[in-house]
DNA sequence: CTTAGCACTTGAGTAACTTGAGTGCTAAAA
DNA sequence: TTTTAGCACTCAAGTTACTCAAGTGCTAAG
């Protein structure tokens, strides 16, 4: 009880607690000598700490991994945010990934931290469709489709004049031999076969097979959203601008960040401090829940904020929106996949 | 002598300089007390100022401006930085966008600053082609190219089936209605009759016209790119977030830093602290320089930082990027016009 | 017009002191 | 055995006083 109260404490005041003042707001009446008491055992469990010498405790990361654990109960969410969060995602979407871009700005406003989304995704995506569309005299739109629907496309200019008929060859080359492989696959050919291949239809097939490459890893790639970037200024309390811009930096790696928010898991994760796998976060908390989209694959949504925050109000706020944004998505699937 | 003297000592050290400091520097043997009594005068003319009733002088918003019309001489660029320009921009870009985004973040790596650049464009482009390209059982994309190039596109899903006879149809009304007009025409067209006429052919017009819409604006909207935007967490002194926010909201709004960047002008501008448009600037200063890309229209390059930055520096290293980038471009089209 | 000299101003840094919130420990009370 | 009152002790943070160095303006002499 003491634990908890103080964590709650401290994480709504970020001064550290003393034991007069929890005393005075314990649920039964024991004076402020007994707490310190209970203080000095919890201290001694390595759950709580001083600042120095003589100050109030805060609580360890070790403390808050047992608060987390054990003691904490996700706030009810409160009907405003339920209806801003339903609100929000009402809107007719065209593509989904606006909606998961949308959450990720959603999730960071009501929470005034910074948060990630992650779009549902099966295992491996399989490429179902390549095209290459003359759009003028010299360019050329590559466009690639997988089987989960995600379209990635990119223009290129040619330098020596190619016909109708190579570009349908090139075309027929990566549709007869590649449609139906993993990307993965498709971009190991990319690296061995491929490009030989494509040689005999085209004279320089350097710019094709770049673009070709470059729209493959866009669509290999995971579909990671950041809403929320500038807040990380008012909840990180360090000056360091080096720390700051590693910080920026790492948020823009979605391959970094993926090794950040860590295994799905039907629970609401939360990593505390320097639990967390990179050491850049060491003084902030992830909230990493998994949301399932139907048969439609897990997408994951996050939410990075300070260690001293209050992780009753954000847990429960995680987990509401986790559910909105799977039920958001069910419908969409269904609308589309009537 | 003296108000040139006490602009490059600021700007270099961030310190007030003092009479004694600035005695010993000058050319000429004159005693600190010498020294006062000018700057008495500069002062009373309103080009420098002092922090507190005994401090050393820093250069006022007028001594800058002073300064940058009447004194500074660009520093030579150095052969190192000018390796890197060119080298920056030679590799093989196979879009122009590539090339001016590539710019900005060049020069806020070789500055330390925040830089800007915007594509040189034509006053008015205009559509010259509007396809869609169906993709799958449900998903289009729509495809806009401008006169100059640009090229636009978006992927949606469509709810109703939709032949392929029926996207020709619209493809063929807007192609023989639209094409060849200005971008803001199109856009004009498409809130009064194009919504009836396409109705004749689709029987949920609404998701098609607002792609189409979505694609207009993009492709109308000034191409803009912003490098180092970390950087103005070193620059800035302002420890306030609020402040840093509404930056970097600035910066992301592109109509809003077309105002800021101001007219195109032959000669670089520097914007200096008061001076600038936007209050919100008023502690830093913005080198603007305006390249000319042969017959394609003019872009902007511009350069943000304090505005206690080392002008003569700056206005080199711009001037000379302006000419690098301008002759890139040049480049860049003959290879593609030919 | 320039310069030496001097009294004066001020921010910045340092040391000394005060205050208040909080602790641990002891011994008495429950 | 547990709880509590009491008390001496600790420490950060704020305040005050003081020193120092860099700089100024002004005056009078060169």
């Amino acid at each position: 009880m003491i634990l908890k109260a103080i964590v709650r404490d401290y994480t709504s005041s970020g001064v550290p607690v003393g034991s007069k003042a929890l005393a005075a707001q314990l649920p039964m009446h024991v004076s402020s000598a007994t707490v310190r008491n209970e203080m000095a055992a919890l201290e001694e469990l390595g759950l709580i700490a001083k600042t120095h010498s003589s100050s109030g405790r805060i609580p360890s990361v070790k403390g808050y991994r047992y608060y987390v654990d054990h003691l904490v109960q996700p706030d009810p969410i409160k009907a405003n945010d339920i209806d801003i969060i339903k609100s929000s995602l009402e809107g007719q979407f065209l593509k989904i990934d606006e909606i998961i871009e949308t959450s990720a700005k959603i999730l960071s406003n009501l929470t005034s931290y910074t948060a990630f989304s992650l779009k549902p995704e099966h295992k491996q995506s399989r490429l179902s469709g390549f095209r290459l569309v003359p759009l003028g005299k010299r360019q050329v739109m590559a466009v690639l489709v997988t089987d989960n629907g995600d379209v990635e496309s990119q223009t290129f200019n040619i330098t020596t004049k190619i016909t109708g008929d190579q570009l349908e060859a090139v075309v027929r080359l990566i549709n007869d031999q590649l449609i139906g492989k993993p990307l993965d696959e498709v971009l190991a050919s990319l690296q061995s076969d491929i490009p030989m291949q494509v040689a005999n239809y085209l004279q320089q097939p350097e710019g094709f097979l770049k673009v070709f490459g470059d729209v493959l890893t866009q669509a290999a790639q995971d579909r990671f959203y950041v809403g929320g970037r500038l807040n990380l200024l008012n909840f990180s309390d360090s000056n360091d601008v080096d720390e700051l811009k590693s910080l920026y930096t790492l948020m823009d790696h979605s391959d970094d960040m993926a090794d950040v928010l860590g295994q799905p898991s039907d629970h609401i994760q939360v990593q505390i401090g320097s639990e967390m796998t990179n050491d850049i976060l060491r003084d902030y908390s992830l909230i990493t829940a998994t949301y399932e989209a139907g048969d439609h694959g897990k997408g994951v949504i996050a939410l990075l904020g300070p260690t001293r925050m209050p992780y009753s109000r954000m847990i429960g706020l995680v987990g509401a929106f986790r559910q909105e944004l799977a039920q958001r998505l069910i419908d969409y699937y269904r609308y589309f996949d009537q």
